[in-house]
DNA sequence: GTAAGTACTATACCAGAGTATAGTGCTATA
DNA sequence: TATAGCACTATACTCTGGTATAGTACTTAC
């Protein structure tokens, strides 16, 4: 019934920790989001605001500063009359590209199985 | 100096939702960790709460519950003498593959970004 | 008889993620 | 004159994810 099961602990870590790591970049219910809107091309803080349903302001402005500040996201301010902002992805935010479609994949899947 | 930009506010979120979705069901700092330790193969409680570092055993039962839940590890009670218990990874859950596999390379590029 | 292993549950507690609401300083437009 | 838009910040509150610690019932091995 019960067969010997083989464990590498080692192994297992090895792809555990990276993966934690990237975890604690994205981590929350809206730093996703507001990436996949900036793949479609740059944003204003308004735009953001509009495009990302029930996020408020004060949570749209807190990730925004963690993902500049993890490179992922660039912020830029134009001094015209009313200070115009805009935010585009960095290369480096771009290179979550494929994280976020298997996400997304998934994602359909899932709400697929769920609807029936 | 500023162009026009174009918003698809529907597109953008038709690609938001399923993984607003699917970021629900992997939420927090636990779940993915589990999902990884069993994608090395069938484990008991106490393999997991070994293998994943710095879990409790109160966070590992609350997570394990909350992927049987949704179908993505199912638990196997065998009535030996103390109680023996397997959690297997189920066909759904494999097909988070991919996502795993996404996260981890970039992960991995990640970290070897940050020891520079 | 006592220690160790099995799979948990109970209790208590806290920090921080997230929500709700309002307000700022500036300006172009009605 | 007043309203609306811009990009936020401030304050206050809630709730839950997470930590820490201890204890359960059972049994085999020393």
């Amino acid at each position: 019934m019960k067969e010997p099961v083989v464990h590498d602990p080692q192994a297992c870590q090895k792809k555990m920790l990276p993966i934690q790591d990237a975890l604690e970049i994205l981590s929350g219910k809206w730093k996703l989001p507001i990436l996949i809107a900036l793949m479609f091309g740059v944003k204003r803080f308004s735009d953001l605001s509009r495009e990302i349903p029930r996020i408020t302001d004060r949570m749209l402005s807190k990730e925004l500063k963690d993902l500049e500040m993890n490179k992922l996201v660039k912020r830029t301010v134009y001094d015209t009359f009313p200070v115009t902002v805009e935010y585009t992805m960095t290369d480096y935010g771009k290179s979550l590209k494929k994280v976020i479609e298997a996400l997304g994949e998934w994602g359909e899947k899932h709400r697929e199985k769920i609807m029936k």
